[in-house]
DNA sequence: ATAATAGCATGAAACGTTTCGCTCTAAGTT
DNA sequence: AACTTAGAGCGAAACGTTTCATGCTATTAT
């Protein structure tokens, strides 16, 4: 059907290792090499990488294990992380594990078993067994946004305790003490982060944080809805949430109950710019910095798989608050 | 390194023949395939798939090429489709190209060298050249959205015409005569089909559409906010948009300008439920059966795959108008 | 002039499956 | 009792690469 090097190899007179030489950038006189090149574009030769990867075992695929295809914050970086990795010949098959434990297992296995040469991944267990087999296999698994420290592993993750604490700083320094968080699930990484840096905001300042006002829900609209409901029978004066979903959720919540941002309640928000325009007034948000995570997160990961890197590194990356109209500015 | 069929061959005492039987569903005796199985545990036996893909040319895996990873349209759709395809032991390769042609083809490519075995394609090239390649080596393709006339494949759509001619009906109905549209960029299938949806609308109930109040743009966040910001210049009392990522620009757009929904314009969106109930007042929405699309989609490349059809089938999905707030009644 | 070396080219073996054609056994048919 | 058939197992060849060990030629060093 398809020509394989054998036909490279008749045709051009040279042996199948020159071929394979040519192929793999081996050194092939000059002469010789347009004779290859020449054969290749008339029997429109491709490589079959299943007898390649039979050789060399390898695929060049990573695989990605995410909590929700449907987050933006998941996709934005996927897609920078796809971008680079396609351009060094690796493709990337996605999995989303719907922010499920035993799903986030199956996907690991099912991409270990489709060969993929390294795996990066936005866990969502608590203690990265899920991450054992790939790691037995001497698989390279570079993880983001969370991190497990039991294990040695690369990761990229964002200062969260400072992406909290300067939002709790902005909101302290307009005058505002009730000040309420909406944070993920008890237990997760980023938001015993996010709820540390709020902690901390208020001791530093020599004040002390109310526990009354911390929300926890799962990191999903409705969570944030269900948060922010649930926190606006409390007395708050403005709201610091840690994630995006939530964001929207608890926008929905404000909206139904026909409270006005800022005069109200002021509002902090995260992860995405463009929901910060969108909406009337123009919100105050968190920003993660995506296209560094996910820039870091791909080239760690093409580092281990040349070879280059040895010891497990933790990048840390820096948020940033962007102010909008969506805090008043309390008379103190 | 990790055990081989051979490895089973030999504890088991059976053939080589015999346990590749096993493996692919084949009668085995049932000691027999107890034994096997014994032996597949002990020796944490998995299945190279380099070496079955080498002789049976097939990788198990669907390639998807849409145009904007960004776009919750396609994500959602993705997450489905690779939810049903990863039951039948399928695994996806997303490519993202970025609304550029030139990086379709390029992902096509992409992909066909990465032995897939199916492609699942929501189109940006308008003539279909991309898709000859995967067609002349008989890789089963599936369109999703826009559809190639020239091209015998099979395709997921939803009417596009009844999906305006809807929401212009409704607006129509509510006394509204002065309807704008944003909509994307000429040429493209959909654009047209929404387009003529709404001139449709307008001739059938006697009146004549105006070209005026027609404005293109891309189908991105900006296009949609430049459109906008064109449309009200115009003298219109309500406006139709096209597209999710065109509806989240046109309300940018509005929110700047300090125009009030419905109260000074009335305002129907396209595609996204969730932006509908974040926004106040809530927006009426087009909503096109993104489930379904998906599930349409993948069921007919796994029949493709499993030789099950013949003659390329083109499926046609109904949208649905949700109504919200956002259009205002006018006295007739 | 001879030896050493560098630069390319080469054939064969190996990677781990699937599958073809065949054999053997046991059950069913006349 | 003789013959057919169905069920199960088997070995070997094949899929299309890469790589090892080796060979050949021409250049450089002595």
């Amino acid at each position: 059907m398809s020509s394989t090097i054998k036909d490279i190899s008749h045709r051009t007179g040279l042996g199948l290792a020159t071929i394979s030489k040519y192929l793999n950038g081996g050194n092939v006189l000059d002469q010789n090499k347009e004779a290859i090149e020449k054969a290749i574009k008339e029997l429109d030769f491709h490589v079959n990488e299943f007898a390649r990867g039979l050789k060399t075992n390898r695929s060049k695929t990573i695989g990605v294990v995410i909590p929700e295809l449907s987050s933006i914050f998941c996709t934005s970086i996927i897609t920078i992380i796809e971008d680079i990795l396609r351009k060094s010949g690796y493709a990337i098959m996605v999995c989303d594990c719907r922010t499920d434990e035993k799903l986030e297992v199956q996907a690991v296995e099912f991409l270990i078993n489709k060969m993929v040469d390294g795996i990066i991944n936005m866990p969502v267990s608590k203690d990265g067994e899920h991450l054992k087999l790939p790691l037995s296999k001497n698989i390279p698994v570079v993880l983001i946004d969370r991190y497990m420290k039991d294990l040695a592993v690369d990761a990229v993750l964002i200062d969260n305790v400072k992406a909290s604490q300067e939002a709790v700083d902005y909101l302290i320094d307009n005058g505002h003490q009730k000040i309420g968080i909406i944070c993920g699930s008890q237990g997760i990484f980023t938001t015993q982060q996010r709820l540390l840096g709020y902690n901390q905001a208020f001791i530093l300042k020599g004040m002390s944080p109310e526990n009354s006002l911390i929300d926890y829900g799962e990191y999903t609209v409705e969570g944030g809805y269900e948060s922010m409901k649930r926190l606006l029978k409390k007395n708050i004066s403005a709201v610091l949430v840690t994630n995006y979903e939530m964001t929207l959720g608890a926008i929905i919540a404000i909206n139904e109950m026909g409270i006005k941002i800022p005069d109200e309640l002021s509002f902090i928000g995260f992860d995405n710019l463009q929901i910060s325009q969108i909406i009337m007034p123009k919100l105050a948000i968190v920003l993660q910095p995506i296209e560094k995570i996910a820039e870091n997160a791909a080239q760690i990961m093409l580092q281990r798989l040349s070879g280059q890197r040895r010891e497990a590194t933790v990048v840390t990356l820096s948020p940033q608050l962007v102010p909008g109209d969506s805090v008043k500015k309390l008379n103190l």
